[in-house]
DNA sequence: AGAGAGTTTGACCAATTGGTCAGGATCACG
DNA sequence: CGTGATCCTGACCAATTGGTCAAACTCTCT
């Protein structure tokens, strides 16, 4: 039940409001300690399951908490993967965020490209997770990828184009360069089965192979003729 | 409840065994229609809910028929979603089989990531289905990856391989470049919502641009030196 | 037309699921 | 130490779900 060890992609906002708590003042070190367990539950089962095959006995038997006690730190099922969601959101999204305009334009994409592979490894749930999510449709956050994830690729595509257009980078559809290195990259996450039955991996080997192949795949397809 | 309009990936061979009619002799015109139907409607909520989101009460629904009438058909939910899986594999297969040693290796494989891409724009609800499949764990399929799915690749990444020590195409890791090609384009497919959530495309035209901006990715990290 | 196979359904069932609630246990703090 | 706030639980509930079954209906073929 232990928070998996990460590299380090920055501090997660616990921000969820929909508490079922008394909610006065700030959080008890008993609240502190119950609510962290219960989200690293949440993630494990919702992520392996998607949030209508996940049910709330998985969760409390998880966290090694009633299911009565979940409910007293979340009024809902749908609560905790709102929760969940928002919670993590942040850190998604974070490795995109810090595409700049600052550096050599083929290297910061390549950059990015390592990263996401890394979130990929380190965050494999939080990958289902979203995946999850996604392939049903994203009922719970379809306003979010409207709203302000594409606030965000609008302006990281506008950059990439530019960086394009002043001959820094080949020409190419920063949109679909985007979704592609999500694709690639979080490939490795939300197809983890499929990809080890193929390649029966000692270790984690097939990381850093893919992260050759990956390296290759955008460095020759992004430096300009 | 219509099939879907397909270009034409083959013919679908049903082949489910788990029925719960009297199974002599031959299909029966209603039997031919109901289990067709059946199928289609199953497509249609699997690949939405994945397998524990869909109720037979949803499939029901979908198929205009009683919930004991499907169970006169199938004998059970599970039966229903592994005469899907079944049916499907082939279908969805089909593309990597036709790789072949004949033509001009670039070609060949971007020609591979285009018929790829065509399957996402016209099977979409088929890709949801295994997406669902593989990202909770594949655990009606495991056998199959591990097995059939596994010696086809290990067959194909030799052919690519040889085409890479011949000179005839770049030197990268064959199975994570058949990795990378399923995932960007099984991606406008599975993760359809968020690409129309970000690009907002009128028609389909984002498919034109994804097959644009793919066979310049490919092309240009597969061509020798 | 009639018989037998094939098809369909309403009523029903047990198990699971999300959620409630009253009361008891435990903690923090003056 | 006591008391009020916080924390926890067993018992319970209504709705949903996968699945059964006997009876009725319909099709096919002679």
């Amino acid at each position: 039940m232990e928070r998996r060890a990460v590299k380090d992609f920055g501090s997660l906002p616990i921000t969820e409001s929909s508490m079922a708590m008394p909610e006065t003042s700030a959080r008890t070190r008993i609240q502190e300690k119950n609510i962290s367990t219960i989200l690293d539950a949440a993630l494990e089962v919702f992520s392996g399951a998607g949030f209508r095959g996940a049910t709330l006995d998985q969760i409390a038997r998880a966290a090694s908490l009633s299911k009565p006690n979940l409910l007293y730190y979340f009024k809902s099922k749908e609560a905790i993967h709102r929760a969940l969601l928002s919670e993590l959101l942040d850190t998604w999204l974070a490795p995109l965020r810090t595409l700049d305009s600052g550096g050599e334009p083929v290297e910061e994409i390549v950059r990015y490209v390592m990263r996401k592979l890394d979130m990929a490894r380190e965050l494999p749930r939080e990958s289902r997770l979203f995946a999850n999510e996604i392939v049903q449709g994203a009922p719970h956050i379809l306003d979010i990828i409207e709203g302000p994830l594409k606030t965000l690729v609008d302006e990281k595509a506008s950059l990439i184009r530019k960086w394009a257009t002043e001959g820094r980078i080949a020409e190419v559809d920063p949109y679909h360069l985007i979704f592609s290195i999500w694709a690639t990259t979080q490939h490795y996450a939300d197809f983890d089965t499929q990809v080890r039955g193929i390649l029966r991996p000692e270790r984690d080997q097939h990381f850093d192979d893919a992260a050759t192949f990956l390296t290759h795949l955008y460095r020759t397809a992004l430096t300009p003729d």
